[in-house]
RNA sequence: GGAUUCUUAGCUCAGUUGGUUAGAGCACCUGCCUUACAAGCAGGGGGUCAUAGGUUCGAGUCCUAUAGAGUCCACCA
């Protein structure tokens, strides 16, 4: 027997042991069930999951044992990341608090380190996972790096660059100075700072006349190579062709006319450092400028620039500058600034914009492709929700160039390899005197095979050939541009199809003001805490139903401990089924009463769209429909009828019958404690909730008819409920049925049957009716203020409701163009509504 | 600057292809220890659906404009 109260820590202990060691996460190749796949989104091993990653995999978990129970065979495949940069910068930090220098530690050694710290994080994960209780398939469980995947990368970069996708070329990339590497864009974080506009004055050669040229960054000036204006710019007509004096440098440098000088900003006059600034590279480019490269890697001031700034970092070097433009007189003004300048998403340092050689993937073809195979409805990706599909469109239809190769250590070593200007690409090294490329591949260039490499691509496995494409994928919005887009056009260029047939996804998870979660301000959510306070079940639960999908989830602790109610209110529905069907032995459903008929129409109905909301992922629609079915439908109405009906054996079977579907239908959102109570069922199709059978629609045990009576029964009980606390009338409530056929009214109603009484006595009453009941109220005494206030209303709005009904009525637009049961339905309640106000109106007389 | 989404009850959110008095949870108010559940039960108040127009017999839903918010992209000399 349960136990009166819900006790989750119980209730979820040893149950996932248990599903594993059965074997009920595992998908089977072999079967010839209908494949179901999804490919869980690798997390970072950088370190543990948070309260993000339980809302994606909670979706997942949900629509995997969902399909489980609906007959397919699933494959829920599990993964991690290695995360190249995070994680590299993670151990750089653990070995340097050892007092380790990377470089001096060396590469291999390094690796194994990353190794270490990937199989600690690993292991946390696995656990994690474990807690949350999703049923993955660790048979399946594959790495970013590992061979196969290895294999897979080589094969990529090898073709791509055959194909002359992927090329070697020098541009102007995102630097980070601390971590010693190339960024993609996508890795910059831009935040507002307090800076300064600095005009500086480049005199012209062999004259007086001079240029305000204005820049945020006095210390690249070392760099220019020219001053831009615009062509139209009438200031500097007279200055175009001739050369102007680099300050400091006391070095000409010419004056040019680009299109990148816009008139309206600063002084009209920009300084070119073509090595410094993509834009100025852009510039230099076009006019055939000289680029000079003035930082090390470390962003200090390199040989190229005067030998009193030679190793200054980049702020020290900016003071040092603008003192002495200030000594020498050539700076005119600073004028304050605030504006936003790129950090390093995950060193946090300011960027430094350089001119490097690196890899990049040809953009152009691939989006194109992707583009063109989402006008497909048969071979698109279907987004949910849909809106998401133009997010994707604009991104790809103006992406730049994706740059590849991170000056790292941990991950895909690039297969490149280098002879004097000879560059070999391939699987080996070519010969002894040939080098390899230190640089490793950026972390998305393999998690973007993920849904095929890790069923085995590129070799033809029958993994790949049954779980491919995935069926579905799921993920937040944040990384579609990243991640998904980049899974959509590898999938398509290296298979032919789409990665996956449906893309869900998902908002993130802010704090309650809808602020982003973050370690600075310490309002992180984590996740293990509410499944200690509330149940892993609760938690999944109100993840899963709480928003529709894409949408930002603002987490509320009080929606935990309301969720926890609700489990508690199942919880308890269950105990008080359980101890009334104990002795159930087979379910007969002879003589239905009009109460089973009733829950059993409800029932059915509430399978048939929980079906469709599931299948279109609406499982906050699910959700609240589900609510209300268990809360007022199944506790609140049928539980009180069965009381008045708990010898039978029909009801007992009906009991157990909508409890069990009931359980079924949540197992996926709340695992853990619908297994628990399916395990004490009587009757059961399995060892497990988990392998059961889902529920599925019945049109046998739809009685509409006896349903309506029951429905109207209920609708009359909430009137009269009303009716009486409204007049605090409990107390000498005597009531009369004019039709007798309902004096088996539960509930209140019941208890005061025996009370009939003579209508002629002189009381006061009331009136109540619904489509099929109608009573009278009466109660023994003087009518209050309230009460006539009441009655007044009550005529008032029978009033206003007949007249509109009346208006809409007689509006022959309405009555043509609108669906025939409506107007019906309109009709009706127009007729009754008459008829109340008729009687009301009488009894005042 | 460009794109895009959003604005519904005090709060967080639903609201299917337009169907006519807009729903839920939480919070609030009133009354109840009724033997599954007081972490509960019963009842209640609370919204000119951002604003202004338009289409329609009918608009929270479709169109246009305005205001505000978010997100992404670009720029930021």
């Amino acid at each position: 027997m349960l136990e009166t109260k819900y006790n989750h820590l119980k209730v979820e202990e040893g149950k996932y042991e248990i599903w594993k060691e059965k074997g009920y996460f595992k998908c089977d190749p072999d079967s010839n069930k209908t494949p179901y796949s999804i490919v869980l989104p690798p997390p970072n091993v950088t370190g543990v999951l948070h309260i993000g990653h339980a809302y994606d995999v909670a979706i997942q978990d949900a629509i995997i044992r969902y399909k489980r129970m609906k007959g397919f065979d699933t494959l829920w495949l599990p993964g991690m990341d290695h995360a190249a940069i995070a994680t590299e910068a993670k151990v750089v930090k653990r070995l340097k608090d050892k007092g380790i220098n990377k470089y001096e530690y060396g590469r291999e050694k390094f690796i194994d380190a990353c190794w270490d710290w990937t199989h600690e994080h690993g292991d946390i994960i696995r656990k994690q996972w474990a807690a949350l209780g999703i049923s993955l398939d660790y048979s399946k469980e594959r790495f970013t790096l590992d061979d196969g995947i290895a294999k897979a990368v080589k094969k990529v970069f090898i073709d791509y660059y055959n194909k002359g996708i992927i090329y070697r070329g020098e541009k102007i990339i995102n630097w980070d100075p601390q971590a010693q590497t190339s960024l993609s864009n996508e890795e910059v974080e831009y935040f507002e700072e307090k800076s300064a506009f600095y005009h500086i004055k480049y005199i012209l050669e062999g004259s007086d006349k001079y240029i305000d040229v204005a820049t945020t960054r006095p210390e690249t000036l070392f760099g220019d190579t020219a001053v831009a204006v615009n062509e139209k710019d009438e200031r500097y007509k007279d200055f175009v062709g001739k050369n102007v004096i680099l300050p400091l440098v006391n070095k000409p440098i010419p004056v040019i006319t680009d299109e990148h000088a816009d008139m309206e900003k600063g002084t009209g006059a920009v300084k070119i450092t073509p090595a410094h600034d993509p834009n100025d590279f852009e510039v230099g480019n076009r006019h055939n400028l000289e680029r000079i490269v003035i930082l090390n890697d470390d962003a200090t001031m390199n040989e190229n620039v005067p030998k009193k700034y030679q190793g200054m970092t980049r702020e020290d070097a900016r003071e040092e500058v603008i003192k002495d433009l200030k000594e020498l007189g050539l700076l005119l003004q600073i004028e304050p600034l605030v504006h936003e300048v790129g950090h390093s998403e995950r060193t946090g340092v300011m960027v430094e914009p350089m001119v490097k050689k690196q890899w990049f993937v040809d953009m152009k073809g691939l989006s194109n492709n992707l583009l063109e195979i989402q006008k497909d409805k048969d071979e698109k990706v279907n987004f949910v929700p849909k809106k998401f599909e133009n997010t994707l469109k604009a991104w790809m239809t103006d992406c730049h160039d994706w740059c590849i190769s991170r000056q790292l250590w941990w991950g895909h070593r690039i297969p490149a390899y280098y002879k004097d200007d000879e560059i070999y690409v391939g699987e080996e090294k070519p010969g002894d005197d040939w080098v390899q490329d230190e640089d490793v591949l950026d972390t998305w260039f393999s998690s973007a095979l993920w849904p095929f490499a890790t069923l085995g691509w590129p070799d033809k496995t029958k993994d790949l050939e049954k779980y491919f494409p995935n069926d579905c994928l799921v993920t937040g919005y944040d990384i579609i541009f990243f991640w998904v887009s980049r899974m959509m056009f590898q999938s398509e260029e290296l298979t032919d199809v789409r990665p996956f047939k449906d893309c869900v996804i998902h908002g993130l998870v802010r704090d309650k003001e809808g602020r982003k979660m973050s370690k600075s301000l310490g309002n992180g959510i984590d996740p293990f805490d509410m499944i200690e306070k509330y149940g892993t079940d609760a938690l999944r639960y109100y993840l899963n139903t709480d928003c529709a999908f894409g949408t930002d989830l603002r987490f509320d602790e009080t929606k935990m401990s309301s969720t926890w109610n609700y489990i508690n209110k199942l919880w308890n529905a269950s105990r008080f089924v359980l101890m009334n069907i104990e002795d159930l032995k087979e379910y007969t459903f002879d003589n239905l009463t009009n109460e089973d008929k009733w829950i059993l129409t409800k029932y059915e109905n509430i399978v048939k769209s929980s079906i469709k909301h599931m299948d279109k992922y609406e499982f906050n629609i699910f959700g609240s429909e589900t609510y209300s079915f268990v809360y007022d439908d199944f506790c609140s109405s049928y539980i009180e009828f069965a009381k008045f009906n708990s010898n039978s054996n029909t009801t007992k079977s009906v009991l157990c019958y909508v409890l069990t579907g009931i359980l079924k239908l949540l197992h996926p959102f709340m695992p853990f404690v619908t297994e628990e109570i399916y395990g004490m069922l009587p009757i059961k199709d399995s060892e497990s909730i988990m392998i059961s059978t889902y529920p599925e629609y019945n049109k046998e045990c739809i009685f509409n008819e006896e349903a309506k009576i029951i429905e109207d029964q209920i609708n009359f009980i909430k009137k009269f409920r009303n009716i009486k606390t409204e007049n605090n009338i409990s107390k000498d409530l005597k009531i009369k049925f004019e039709d007798s056929i309902y004096n088996k009214l539960v509930i209140d109603v019941l208890r005061l049957n025996d009370n009939l009484i003579n209508e002629e006595l002189d009381i006061k009453s009331y009136n109540v009716s619904s489509d099929l009941i109608k009573a009278t109220i009466y109660y023994e005494k003087e009518e209050s203020e309230t009460d006539k206030e009441n009655r007044l209303k009550q005529i008032e709005n029978l009033k206003n409701s007949i007249s509109r009904r009346e208006k809409l009525l007689s509006n022959p637009g309405y009555v043509n163009n609108a669906p025939a049961n409506l107007v019906e339905e309109e009709k009706r309640k127009l007729e009754n509504e008459k008829l109340s106000l008729e009687e009301i109106l009488k009894k005042l007389n």
